[in-house]
DNA sequence: GGTCGATTTGTGCGCGCTCACTTCCGGGAT
DNA sequence: ATCCCGGAAGTGAGCGCGCACAAATCGACC
């Protein structure tokens, strides 16, 4: 920088205005700046600012397990309406699904001097377990909860889809094509998704005066769904099945492939997430669809806000999901 | 930092040596230090650590399109590595894919002062087309690009799996069975992967004395795999195709069912990758696997060698894939 | 021509840390 | 008793930047 403002002939304090686009420099000046930034290829130097501002233009991400699709998917979405907000993204993948794990990557993440946090690791559960929640943060750093359990923590501001409307959706749409009941094939508790999308399917069920089936336990893999899908498949009375996301229903479209239950001939099944290959899959599966994109910017969002005003806020914000009606549900055969 | 080196009655330079593991600290000052930092609930400020030592522990991650199911896989496994090599990992994702984005996704990394960059996105054709390599990236920045292609820029250390040696695997399987040739539904060209396949499909067929059918175009996606597949299908003289990815074989799939062929009966599939699904796919998909986990070490392990050394160093590492064989392949039937 | 106010530019300090160097202290060899 | 040596601790400078404030410059107006 000091070499900069020698060349153009100014002070370093010049320089910086001109790098930190402020309104009184001259025109002129700011031109003879910007040459001799440019033929120096001088790039300003983060730490330095940060140093001095303490403010690190930089937002972690802590994540838990990027294979599954919805979390990948919104490490993207999040990346870029980061990038959009003018924020790095650092991102701490928590080794496991515990207390301890998640506090090491938040750990990590605060000693990075990140300005806010966005968590996609399912954080609830185990740490209200522990009589302990995301608040441990200190209250000055801003957070937002992606698919946290609002109810074990309601002071954390949240942003997800609205996985009990959507498993509404779904449950209806199978008892509405005459169904009895509707057996569902769920991720794992320690997930607010997993038991907010058990928990609509069940009101569904309440609501239309059908017995609620036993869930089964699936853990979001396409082997757990498989694993449930054959305990469905022996079961003559199981007609439909809504499954926690797609993953798990391409496990259960295999098992009842295997036991000769047609689809949707004999099993209807739902998924939900809509991945880019569910129209594709056999038969293509009737899903629930959330809009990953927009999420990451409310998220994104959420935390900006939170930055600017100093300190955490709450609020929680519900997308709706959509129905995609495919191939793989039909009415009940009698 | 001076208030803990004030409580623990020791100079501020004290502190720091037990922050870094210095040897010469007597273990009852450490002991003291250690005290007074957790009861003032202490934290090192990265930034002016950086600032003093000019070394920020990050490493950077250019993706692309973390949709797809290699690039997601490989974002985690990278995290994983370079945590445990003691470095935090920032991500910039390219917008599209083309010089423009990826110049400046990798601008705002080294604007972020990483010590090394990590390039997931596909450079090397883009880049080379114009004249340009990663070389562009001052040879003082550590750089490890995953697949690129080695012959554009033998200068960068890769780190891929061996595309060619994988479809040669899938394609002799598929001659072994009997087909009288195999096509093949690449990945877009853009991708060194995907031409890497194309060529290694292509030189199996050759070495074997069969005819080498026109490739068809993908773009990684099942959507495009099902466009190919639809063409395939139609015509009766298909009867084995080697797919460049898992999710272009669920397409294939897919149109493969909706024209009536069966797989395997009448035309055997192989995709590349064994995304987690593949097993439970119908029929379950054999594949090429590529492990992933063990990349992501040995990118982070070339970089960190890298960033040690002080220079950019050449070198290339393939691993070797398997081939799984599952139930999409069979004999041809005459 | 002088004065005032607005605009533009410069000065010096400090953000929190590490580095190079100095100082201090105690024990063994001479 | 002297000297030296090595381990343990302290001192001060400076990393590159932005902030608060001071100084300079420029116009406009009387």
């Amino acid at each position: 920088m000091r070499d900069v403002a020698h060349l153009a002939g100014v002070s370093h304090q010049t320089v910086s205005r001109v790098v930190n686009d402020h309104p009184s420099v001259r025109s002129e000046t700011r031109a003879r700046v910007l040459a001799a930034m440019r033929a120096l290829d001088y790039q300003p130097n983060v730490a330095a600012r940060t140093l001095a501002t303490n403010r690190s233009q930089t937002v972690g991400l802590v994540t838990f397990d990027t294979t599954l699709f919805g979390p990948s998917f919104m490490v993207h979405a999040i990346e870029r309406a980061a990038r959009e907000a003018g924020y790095f993204v650092s991102i701490a993948s928590a080794r496991e699904l515990n207390v301890p794990s998640v506090t090491e990557a938040i750990r990590r993440l605060r000693e990075q001097a990140v300005e806010g946090i966005i968590t996609l690791a399912p954080v609830a559960a185990a740490w209200t377990a522990l009589g302990r929640s995301l608040l441990d943060v200190p209250a000055h750093v801003p957070i937002v909860g992606m698919g946290i359990d609002v109810h074990a923590m309601p002071e954390v501001p949240m942003v997800a889809v609205d996985n009990a409307a959507g498993a509404g959706l779904a449950t209806r749409h199978l008892i509405a094509l005459g169904h009895r009941t509707v057996h569902h094939v769920a991720g794992p508790p320690e997930w607010p998704e997993a038991r907010e999308r058990m928990a609509g399917w069940q009101a569904a069920l309440e609501a239309a005066g059908l017995p609620v089936p036993r869930a089964l336990p699936g853990d979001w893999s396409a082997r757990s769904g498989y694993a449930a899908g054959r305990a469905l498949a022996a079961d003559p009375a199981v007609t439909a099945v809504f499954c926690g996301n797609d993953q798990m229903a391409i496990g259960v479209l295999r098992a009842m492939h295997e036991a000769g239950r047609a689809v949707p001939g004999a099993v209807s099944v739902v998924g939900f997430d809509d991945m880019p290959e569910a129209p594709y899959l056999q038969p293509p599966l009737t899903t629930v669809r959330q809009d990953f994109a927009e999420l990451g910017r409310r998220s994104m969002h959420l935390l900006v806000t939170q930055i600017a005003a100093g300190v955490r806020q709450t609020g929680q914000h519900r997308s709706a999901p959509d129905l995609v009606v495919r191939e793989s549900t039909s009415a009940l055969a009698f």
